[in-house]
DNA sequence: ACGTTTTAATAAAACGATTCTTCACAGATT
DNA sequence: AATCTGTGAAGAATCGTTTTATTAAAACGT
């Protein structure tokens, strides 16, 4: 290994010099043009890399952003990982991706090790999370800028980022209503998922506005459950009483794309055919959603944006926290978009 | 921040001894129970941990491995990464993985990054990579254990995890005559994606085997491209034209399960019902393959368990490098198995 | 011609661990 | 009595940087 001494010894010049050079640190002002192309030619001549240790331990800086998603296996995360990566990488950040797999244990060891590793910052990708909040508290613990996506949070030292809940509710069932549904089924989420309500609330908002009546017996909650698939089961399940119950509907709603695509399964064992007899709208557009037959409408999550806006918002955060400026907590709400495909139309 | 010295001085005993004890060093070994009691109750009283950079800048170990994906979204990648991770957390080792999505540029410049932090070794996942194999040549250089996942070599200094391709086309295409099919369509992979001909080959040794024919005209390639959704839209092209040609089929393998959706797409736009009037068999086993309706019967390659059998080479590999011994490169292939689903049932 | 900046470069001191070498003292062995 | 050996612990060197003084000459203003 080609150290700064071995640069140095090369070019002439003390390693001082060289490490001045090389970072373009504030004295490099003062040194003259000869200088800085002799050392940085012997440098490349060298093939000299900085040791990153050494860089790190004596500058206190390690260039990296700790990333915390609850199940990599969702689909959900993977398009939001794309928005933090692209960003971090083009401020020269690594990211230290880590999979928590919905487990308290590892939670706190993983977060051990990225603090550990001294990571600047940490983006906390809470999909699916019930496993309790209390999270939060070993998260301010760390002092450095957090940033949680997904999660509404109305705290003042760490960041937050999630899709308009209660807009995207409204949305779904106001693109069901224009169909000409008036008889429409729900599926809601799990009472301890913060995504549960707003959805809801939109919903209600939409129906009290347009005087849309909404029938109790149609509109059930999706059990507790750690597994983000596990919505498909369930939903299948659901529906399957629903269409049991014999209250007619056209159409259903459902809490996100995988417990649509439970319902469409029961639908589809039932005999009934999407959208000729019942229409599907889901939630969050994962990939499948546009894969399966018929492509499933859904909810749009802006997820690479997101990604994108956590990044940007803890990179903020490291600048203010270098130039000692006290930078608040933001919580960032963005608007989710209806994707209009084949599974739903207008009832027969 | 604590440092070493701080529990030194705490304990009464020197930074030396604190180390050792700390680590559990082979000199620990005449240390007293009481002095090391007394260190350890110093450190845990103190909150100490060790500073990373400070130890890894030393000993010149990072207890790290680089892992770089050719593409994070394409869905058969989760659960290597499961796989690679579970194994590696186990071992105590932190994964720092990277999205190259599929650019070279990025590969480079990860991999550059990746060298910089010190990694241990090196897995790269290389699913869906068209672009020249000669990444091979920069990844050689680095001199740490190196495993590919998902592409074939005869390398012998970098290993390789696969799964047996040749045995996964047999199977499919084994299932399919078994259920009585005789007029099969095929959908095959790029020409330029090593996976292509194996699983190819596979087909046309049981069709010898059993004296199934093969029309030629029912035997088509996906055209090469460099995203890996890709072959949703081209396998719904390439359905579509071999419909409009006329030639009856009773069933469709694809290439992988992307590529049958496109095709199931394909044959319910025509008015063609799955399984009904046309089987249709994937390969891979992603994620949606069980969610969509009707679930689809495919090939499942043993994702984590290749992820997990690549940690353990590495792993392996450095514990080979660490005690000077020579190890060369292995080569695995996993069999695949078969995922009996809805998507294929004898013909009418 | 004198003190003050500016320019140019360096030596030495961190940074916080690990590891190499040395030392002291038992008790056992020649 | 002298020499090993096994314990127990510490001092000093080291890893490869960055940063903090410091020095020394050159440029500048009066």
């Amino acid at each position: 290994m080609v150290t700064i001494r071995d640069v140095a010894k090369d070019s002439g010049f003390s390693a001082t010099t060289v490490s001045i050079v090389l970072n373009n640190a504030p004295l490099a002002r003062y040194i003259p043009t000869a200088t800085k192309k002799r050392i940085e030619g012997a440098a490349k001549k060298l093939g000299y890399r900085p040791n990153l240790f050494a860089r790190s331990l004596r500058s206190r800086r390690s260039h990296t952003v700790g990333v915390m998603v609850f199940d990599m296996t969702d689909p959900f995360c993977t398009l939001v990982l794309r928005g933090i990566e692209n960003s971090l990488y083009q401020a020269s950040y690594l990211p230290i991706l880590t999979d928590v797999q919905n487990e308290r244990a590892r939670f706190e060891r993983y977060l051990e090790m990225l603090l550990d590793r001294r990571v600047e910052a940490l983006i906390v990708l809470a999909n699916w999370l019930f496993v309790n909040i209390d999270v939060l508290g070993d998260l301010e613990k760390s002092n450095i800028p957090t940033v949680m996506i997904g999660r509404e949070l109305k705290n003042d030292s760490i960041s937050s980022v999630i899709v308009d809940n209660e807009l995207g509710g409204y949305t779904a069932v106001e693109h069901l209503y224009a169909l000409g549904h008036r008889k429409i089924a729900f599926i809601r989420g799990p009472k301890s998922l913060t995504d549960s309500a707003p959805r809801w609330k939109g919903v209600k908002a939409f129906a009290k506005a347009r005087g849309l009546e909404i029938d109790p017996r149609l509109a059930v909650d999706l059990p507790e459950s750690r597994h983000p698939t596990s919505s498909f089961e369930t939903g299948y399940k659901l529906t399957e009483e629903m269409l049991k119950a014999k209250r007619p509907f056209t159409a259903l709603m459902a809490f996100d794309d995988m417990t649509a695509f439970g319902a469409i399964r029961a639908l589809s064992r039932a005999g009934l055919r999407v959208p000729q007899q019942c229409s599907v709208v889901g939630f969050d557009d994962v990939a499948a959603a546009s894969l399966c037959t018929p492509p499933l409408t859904t909810i749009r999550q802006p997820m690479e944006a997101m990604g994108a806006m956590a990044a940007s918002i803890v990179l903020e955060g490291i600048s203010a926290m270098l130039e000692k400026r006290e930078l608040p907590a933001v919580h960032r709400k963005l608007a989710p978009e209806l994707a209009v495909r084949d599974s739903t139309r207008s009832p027969a």
